[in-house]
DNA sequence: AACACCGCCTGAGCGC
DNA sequence: TGCGCTCAGGCGGTGT
């Protein structure tokens, strides 16, 4: 389950191994997986990559011509890249592979995807695919698509979130995960920073005082920042743009610990879905009012 | 307009 | 060991 710091391990793991390169060719091996033009060069095929971006829970591999391949992870999809003799490159459900290479002066000749063998692969898996591939024409494009969702999350201030939840009368739960009112964060984030901020989930959105939306805001921020230093969170799928787990799961303080004891104060955690999202949280440390 | 709810999809984990 | 069941949940679409 991919949220914002799982994303932006991978945007940070991704930079440093595939800006710069060329796409020699690209093997789309689900059609279904891919929404928009699918066209090769829509696919960034004989293009560099310029830059690799992140917004909320998002990801988008930018090329030098401008195009731009969206990337919607969705519960179990995987961005990673390996070598092409790497049994991930070919595993069940990877869908999607850019062959890469350093070469900048490549012309002419199909020979690109056999000597791109020895080359580095960009690879999107995904088993259960809730996420998918989306391609943009132009960074104006995906820009306008990235505006419908809210502000991200790794930077949200009180004032934005405090415009942003006072308009529903949700639960503060099921608002954290409506995209267009914050970006980024998911289940996981969502009861990790409700219990940072000490606040019950089922608590109004609008029924927040200044205080609290102040304490949230900050907990959000601190909370994916720490789970983006640990490297994110692999509960079962998630590795980074190189392969590797995250370890932020051995410091959840909630999430996945219904009945067990709170960290805080000892007291048995409560569980329920909140609009059909497994929820935990604390009844002492967590406040109703 | 705001909100509730459904269905997509696979594999881990469980009980028997 | 192996089968069948339940559960996990992001997100777009539809219904209220």
């Amino acid at each position: 389950m991919p949220e914002l710091p799982e994303a932006e391990r991978i945007r940070q793991t991704l930079r440093k191994r595939i800006v710069g390169l060329r796409v020699e060719c690209v093997t789309v091996r689900r059609r279904d997986m891919v929404h928009g033009c699918t066209t090769r060069q829509a696919m960034l095929q004989c293009d560099c990559v310029e830059n690799i971006l992140r917004k909320g829970k998002q990801l988008a591999i930018v090329g030098s011509t401008g195009a731009a391949v969206r990337v919607q992870l969705g519960m179990t999809g995987r961005l990673f890249v390996c070598s092409g003799k790497d049994p991930a490159a070919h595993a069940k459900h990877a869908h999607v592979r850019w062959h890469l290479s350093a070469e900048s002066n490549h012309r002419g000749v199909n020979t690109a995807c056999s000597s791109a063998a020895n080359g580095l692969i960009l690879v999107f898996e995904d088993a259960r695919r809730f996420g998918a591939l989306h391609t943009h024409t132009s960074l104006c494009e995906l820009r306008k698509r990235w505006r419908l969702l809210g502000p991200d999350a790794l930077t949200i201030r009180t004032n934005a979130l405090t415009a942003n939840l006072s308009k529903t009368r949700r639960a503060i739960k099921t608002a954290l995960l409506d995209q267009r009112v914050l970006a980024g964060v998911g289940n996981i984030y969502a009861d990790e920073s409700l219990f940072t901020a000490r606040i019950a989930p089922r608590r109004r959105a609008n029924s927040l005082s200044a205080d609290e939306l102040k304490r949230l805001a900050a907990a959000i921020r601190r909370t994916l920042r720490a789970a983006i230093s640990a490297g994110g969170s692999s509960i079962r799928d998630y590795v980074d743009g190189q392969g590797t787990p995250g370890r932020y799961q051995r410091q959840h303080q909630v999430y996945n610990r219904g009945g067990r004891p709170c960290t805080c104060c000892g007291s048995l955690l409560s569980r329920a879905l909140i609009d059909q999202r497994s929820t935990v949280w604390c009844d002492v440390c967590q406040h109703c009012r």
